[in-house]
DNA sequence: CGGCCGCTGTTTGTATACAATCTGGCGTCA
DNA sequence: TGACGCCAGATTGTATACAAACAGCGGCCG
């Protein structure tokens, strides 16, 4: 298949450790969804059941209730007879992505700017910390740990508003935009977000839940900015013309 | 038994057709789906593997597919080594499930007022139709009509407004919603309710978006408004202790 | 008489075997 | 030469067998 590059699955692996409690499936879920929002898996990268269950030393079973998972939280897509690939978002999800977070979380901003404890706001404040150390860090896997992180602060804004039906759909949506940036990213992460996440966390502090929710969408609007919806298509045309796909 | 009270599985059946498209998993996931949102199957009812198996002729490795798909929908609680039961949201999920309708219909029905199409109302202007017929019926099958018809509405408004993510999302606080319906209604519907929908669609016939805002925002807090979120921890212990009519 | 312990049936968790389906290549035929 | 059809390998879909965990119960001991 064209759509997986040389980015195989070699650099996944069982931690080994947390494998006693809990699901079996869950680990594996977990350890491939870290993976995916990495982008150490690359989006159409395919995933065969033996080949997984291999590197974790568990049965077919086990693994394709972890890949229906991974299905349902939108990162993997099946394809029935065919097997479970790593998803590729059309330029239209990652609009819809992008719709959905702008409707959502200005309103989780404002919600965590009413209900923000010290503590929690220490908690941002580190994060801020975090993610100006891995902003002056090179390398890849610098790069890696700043796209998570960044997506991570959001999550963490969506705790702090205490929702966690909200909270959960919000996770999804960021893994799909880590997605989304893999497939259409200009840059791999732009500088201004972290300004951005500041200024946000300190509306956070003084309660202005207002001109919170307000920071958020314009940040959420920066992001999509930064990507080209244009230039993954090429690639993918032609699997267009040849597959029926709508 | 002990767990499951009068309202067991029997009114549960396979369609028999279907089966030859799609996956089986998915037929009984949509049966047991529909089953419990029409409150056929009352929270807290265990779905035992084999049984459902016997009922659908399929083995457990599908049934255990299309049980781990309820899970991921929310309708359904996995407890390790334990089982499958009906969820029975507590109040503080019941409370967020509201919360989080509040934060994301208010904008589908503002996008919904934007993108409506002669077709599309239409369509709503049909549904308005039904539920009044429904309302005017009586009888308990009735009844789980236009629950179901109620919820329905609020879906098609979502699809209107041309977001898939955020109509799976709402697909699921819905489905949700008749959940903590079933466990702390008052009054099964309320007939108010009829005439804000007649009102949310005239809004967005006028295609205004605000005004279909505002009265969804409103619709919510009545339709949470008839809920008793004391009521359901003592009844419905009564429920499960006691062998409660159908 | 009451509480603890181990037994047994039931139910779930996992592995594996087999059937169905797809993919890709080769040979035949027009 | 090109297209169609068929065969072989690989991969997924499903059923079943076995192991582990739980729940209820009866007996034993304090």
């Amino acid at each position: 298949m064209a759509g997986a590059p040389g980015v195989a699955m070699d650099d996944i692996q069982d931690d080994g450790v947390s494998q006693k409690v809990g699901d079996r499936a869950a680990v594996i879920r977990e350890a491939l969804h870290d993976a995916i929002v990495d982008h150490r898996l690359a989006p159409g990268t395919k995933l065969v059941e033996d080949e997984v269950g291999t590197l974790f030393k568990a049965s077919r079973t086990v693994v394709r209730a972890a890949l229906q998972g991974l299905a349902f939280d939108g990162v993997v897509t099946l394809e029935r007879n065919r097997g479970a690939y790593v998803s590729r978002p059309t330029p239209e999800e990652a609009r819809q992505v992008f719709h959905a977070r702008r409707l959502v979380e200005p309103g989780l901003a404002a919600a965590a700017a009413t209900r923000a404890t010290a503590a929690d706001l220490a908690l941002l404040d580190a994060h801020l910390r975090d993610e100006a150390t891995l902003g002056a860090a090179r390398g890849p896997s610098a790069r890696r740990a700043e796209i998570r992180a960044s997506g991570d602060l959001h999550l963490k804004i969506a705790t702090v508003a205490g929702n966690d039906l909200l909270t959960r759909f919000l996770k999804e949506l960021i893994s799909r935009s880590s997605l989304v940036i893999a497939l259409y990213g200009r840059t791999t992460v732009s500088s201004c977000g972290r300004d951005e996440h500041r200024s946000i966390v300190d509306a956070l502090r003084r309660r202005d839940g207002v001109t919170a929710a307000d920071l958020m969408h314009h940040h959420i609007d920066h992001i999509e900015a930064d990507l080209d919806y244009r230039a993954g298509e090429e690639a993918s045309l032609k699997d267009i013309v040849f597959d029926t796909d709508g």
